[in-house]
DNA sequence: AGCAAGTGTTTTACTTGTAAAGTATATGAC
DNA sequence: GTCATATACTTTACAAGTAAAACACTTGCT
């Protein structure tokens, strides 16, 4: 049986019988595998009335286990100053998270899991992860670990482009 | 060296030694992966004035060859009727596709690629796959290949859900 | 024929994200 | 001290997507 990937490679070679198709088997794939998981995966979120990134935000607070300033929160979560302002607003509003003046740069705040916000966390964490898990159990446990492993290599590739960094 | 997702998973034990991190080692690399490619692989296409969504609906009209439905075209291209509606209102208005009316269903219409449509896709796709190839160009081809099949194992895993599905 | 139900497409109202400009504060040269 | 420059964050204006409603037409039952 063949994945929709391989169909539209074979189209594709169809009508440019010239064409090296091998990237898209990996990239296309990829690309697929991360639409099909984000759909799944976000509606547990939903449940709770959260965004995916406004879950990494509280995740990023929870394992990094310290206060972290709106910049921080943006390199962690990989996501741009505006939507961080916007989500800690949000988060806050809900009282998941709390904000403290720094003292000696008056530009800077601080943001804490609130204890309601560290339960949350620590409840839909684990729930999170179980259900990647299940998204994943029809994959033998070694071929799990080949795909991580190999994405692994792919993702330290493309990290050490121009792009984006962490902490 | 360890890559970001390694070093979260590592962050994660910290504070919850008893979680099995294992499914975020695949799905948390899978979602960083692919930001870090679309990243990357969207600038050509912003070069040609095109979001990777027009672009795809370019690439379903050549590689299938033929006149397809609005419906089609969303089925092909993932996407939701409504978004497809405006992606053709733009790619009809830069000349890149024409419409045509059903001659038996007064509710549906035809579209096809312009010449200049076609023209554009056919320069944009060997750009668009040897900029993909590059970006995989530091792992062996070997590995490209074993990468290629444990994510082929997995999206037909993925399709085998609830999900949409295509043509 | 006439109407209920279904299908294909578009529109509307809204959500989420971004880039660039704006605001406030800090830092270092003089 | 004060000014130019840099930094941290927020606001604004806009782009792009969605879900649900609206619209237009077709189909099949009677």
């Amino acid at each position: 049986m063949e994945d929709i990937v391989a169909q539209v490679m074979r189209q594709w070679q169809r009508v440019h019988p010239g064409l090296d198709t091998a990237p898209m088997a990996v990239i296309g794939r990829l690309n697929r595998c991360f639409l099909l998981i984000q759909q799944a995966a976000d509606a547990p979120l939903r449940e709770h009335g959260l965004t995916r990134s406004e879950f990494d935000i509280l995740g990023a607070l929870r394992r990094l286990d310290r206060e972290l300033t709106p910049s921080q929160i943006a390199r962690e979560t990989f996501a741009s100053g505006a939507a961080v302002t916007k989500r800690l607003r949000f988060l806050e509003e809900r009282g998941l998270v709390a904000r403290r003046p720094d003292d000696r740069d008056g530009r800077v705040s601080h943001l804490s899991l609130t204890g309601q916000g560290r339960t949350l966390i620590d409840r839909m964490l684990p729930e999170q992860v179980d259900y990647d898990a299940s998204l994943l159990a029809g994959l033998a446990v070694e071929r799990q670990r080949e795909l991580a492993e190999l994405l692994g290599e792919l993702l330290l590739l493309l990290e050490g482009r121009p792009g984006v960094r962490a902490l």
